[in-house]
RNA sequence: GGUUCAGUAGCUCAGCUGGAUAGAGCAACGGCCUUCUAAGCCGUAGGUCGCAGGUUCGAAUCCUGCCUGAAUCACCA
């Protein structure tokens, strides 16, 4: 299916090679030839850039295109026509060739062969903690990982998606022992709270009597330093910590019971959010993986150990510092748990490559591990991957979820979801709707909207997000592509009523430029996935999509579908809408946003 | 200070491995619904592509320097 659509292309790529030799006797490199779209304020529909050819030819820019335009339209079918502007030479192509193009996009169905090959891909994202409920950034992160795994599946990879929850360490302690003290035996279920949201809240409540404690401790003339040593609420977490790595029974059970409120919690934003995973690892369950790499690495020589018992790795032959691996006492950090989930992860999956979604903040982290996983000598690390992402800003700068400025993830999707029922209401298309189906589509375009305004940028770019400006559902947004979908499917089932089935499409039609420029946006569809899945950037296909939308719309505007008389016609361009919408809904999926039948 | 990334319209963002007169949306202003969904379409206005050099037929894009901002350089994760 590729090759078909970019066979023009290749043509006359190949045709100008031929040209080069059989005009001047030369040798041309691929890489000199430029074929491109030809800008709309030009006539013609694709462009040859002669100027990197003037070395073979020898002649004027001018001179040279016509050479090569006179060529190419008597070697090259379905090129009518070509006009010279200084030194682009337009190739104008045929209405039939146009229209064969889309014939062959319409009766080529589903196949798939983006990639020959599927590899065994490995993304692991969202990646929380357990003690606090998911704000906008994790949205970004699970957005991300989510419509990358589609796009690499897409692509014909087998993927799994995998999430390490962070669950347990000090922040987990602290929510625990703010419940203790002030939590009065309370659950999730007596105070109607989602569980993420009750747990968070102990663990602000920690993080504020902390603080007025330190003050008071300040108040009495000590030090910052000799404060927070003195704290008894961080000795009370600390000593919550050793009795959990102890595996006191009490502590424990605290900890699951907790920990299992997060998880309903979780688990529902999760779902709000339309994203799931194949596994779900635990750090409680991998922190002590490692150890024996970095044991392994020691005897091998790789790593060294320092007089007071750490080990550490010199990583300064790479321009990069001494990396710390294990503490004095023989605990893990980051570093060693993560080298062990990577080689667990390995051993379950044998994985051809892993991406990491992780915030752009860990850059550094991800570089070192990769590194020291090579100099351990496993081939696979080469396979390793840090898509690294950028962070999602407040006009007033960083969020901060220890000070609680932070934009709430399940409040943000519940307003989505409320001005999208507004709207919907204010309109009235729904009327004949069941209150299900209803509230069903206001979901659809709430939770569009937020995920297009997010996976619409640059995922490397750091983004701004303005709370008092709500995110807009008019313009390049998810719901004007919806609406967009949500037209097409009603002139489909129009056509339906009246009894119009396209079985075949006529050769013998004359496209208008609207229809024209159709089928060009529609045969890139797959350039543009390959395109993504190669830059890890699914913005490619939010602005593809947009794109498309947007010029289905004009041709929607410009000419009449059903009420065309020539049947031929007719039926040409509602296969043309019908096929929008399948690459409309395609390319969205990809980004894991649903169309709406109607709207 | 070292490293990495970013700086494009008032605001939020596109701009592919260098190509023609730098594009969208929002906000502003003006048009278009007895006709397939007006969450739409069309138009007007809005730019020293951070600054200065360099590379070449050609630079928002590549190189160098500078300015500004962010991240990171933890026995935190």
């Amino acid at each position: 299916m590729l090759s078909d659509c970019i066979r023009m292309e290749k043509t006359i790529e190949n045709n100008v090679i031929r040209a080069l030799k059989v005009l001047y006797g030369s040798e041309a490199d691929t890489s000199n030839i430029q074929v491109q779209p030809t800008r709309k304020e030009f006539e013609g529909d694709i462009t040859l850039v002669v100027f990197p050819l003037l070395k073979y030819s020898g002649k004027s820019p001018e001179d040279t295109a016509n050479d090569l335009g006179n060529y190419l339209l008597k070697s090259t079918p379905g090129i009518s026509t070509f006009y010279v502007v200084k030194g682009f030479l337009n190739l104008q192509v045929s209405n039939s060739a146009w229209l064969g193009e889309f014939i062959k996009l319409w009766t080529a169905g589903e196949t798939n062969d983006l990639y020959k090959k599927g590899q065994t891909i490995l993304v692991e994202y969202s990646s929380p903690n357990t003690n606090k409920p998911l704000h906008l950034g994790h949205i970004r992160n699970n957005l991300l990982g989510f419509s990358l795994s589609r796009i690499l599946t897409e692509c014909g990879h087998r993927v799994f998606k995998t999430n390490i929850v962070n669950d347990r360490g000090i922040h987990i302690c602290k929510s625990m022992l703010a419940w203790k003290l002030f939590g009065q035996g309370k659950t999730p279920a007596d105070t109607g709270m989602k569980g993420d949201h009750f747990v968070g809240q102990f663990y602000v409540e920690f993080e504020t009597a902390y603080k007025k404690e330190i003050n008071e401790l300040i108040q009495k003339g000590m030090t910052a330093e000799e404060a927070a040593e003195s704290s008894e609420l961080m000795a009370g977490a600390r000593d919550l910590l050793r009795k959990w790595e102890a595996g006191d029974r009490e502590t424990v059970g605290l900890w699951m019971k907790m920990n299992s409120w997060v998880y309903e919690g979780f688990n529902i934003t999760y779902e709000a959010l339309g994203v799931d995973f194949d596994k779900i690892y635990y750090e409680s369950e991998t922190y002590m993986l490692g150890r024996e790499i970095v044991e392994a690495g020691l005897q091998k020589g790789i790593f060294y150990r320092k007089e007071d018992g750490s080990v550490w790795v010199n990583l300064s032959a790479d321009s990069l510092d001494e990396k710390l691996l294990l503490r004095a006492d023989g605990t893990a950090v980051y570093m060693t748990q993560d080298l062990g989930t990577a080689v667990e992860r390995y051993n379950d999956y044998k994985f051809d490559h892993q991406y990491y979604v992780v915030g752009n903040e860990q850059n550094y982290h991800f570089q070192v591990l990769k590194l020291i996983l090579k100099k351990l000598g496993y081939e696979w690390a080469e396979g390793i991957h840090h898509f690294s992402y950028g962070m999602v800003n407040l006009p007033e700068g960083k969020m901060k979820s220890r000070e609680g400025k932070v934009v709430d993830a399940d409040d943000l999707i519940d307003n989505m979801i409320h001005t999208a029922r507004e709207m919907a209401e204010e309109l009235g298309k729904l009327h004949d709707y069941g209150d299900e189906e209803k509230e069903a589509i206001y979901r659809k375009i709430g939770l569009a909207a937020l995920k297009y305004f997010i996976l619409k940028v640059d995922p490397r770019k750091n983004m701004m997000f303005n709370p008092r400006e709500s995110i807009d559902f008019n313009g390049n947004t998810g719901p004007f592509i919806q609406y967009t979908y949500a037209r097409i499917k009603s002139v489909l089932r129009l056509a339906q009523d009246k009894g119009y089935s396209v079985i075949e499409i006529s050769t013998d039609l004359v496209l208008n430029e609207k229809e024209s420029d159709l089928v060009k946006l529609l045969r890139k569809y797959e350039s543009v996935v390959k395109e993504a899945a190669q830059s890890l950037n699914p913005s490619v296909i939010a602005n593809y999509a947009y794109e498309l939308a947007r010029e289905y719309n004009q041709f929607y505007h410009d000419h009449t579908i059903l009420g065309e008389h020539d049947p031929g016609l007719r039926n040409f361009r509602i296969a043309l809408s019908e096929y929008t919408g399948k690459i409309i809904n395609k390319s969205m999926c990809l980004l894991g946003i649903e169309m709406p039948e109607r709207m």
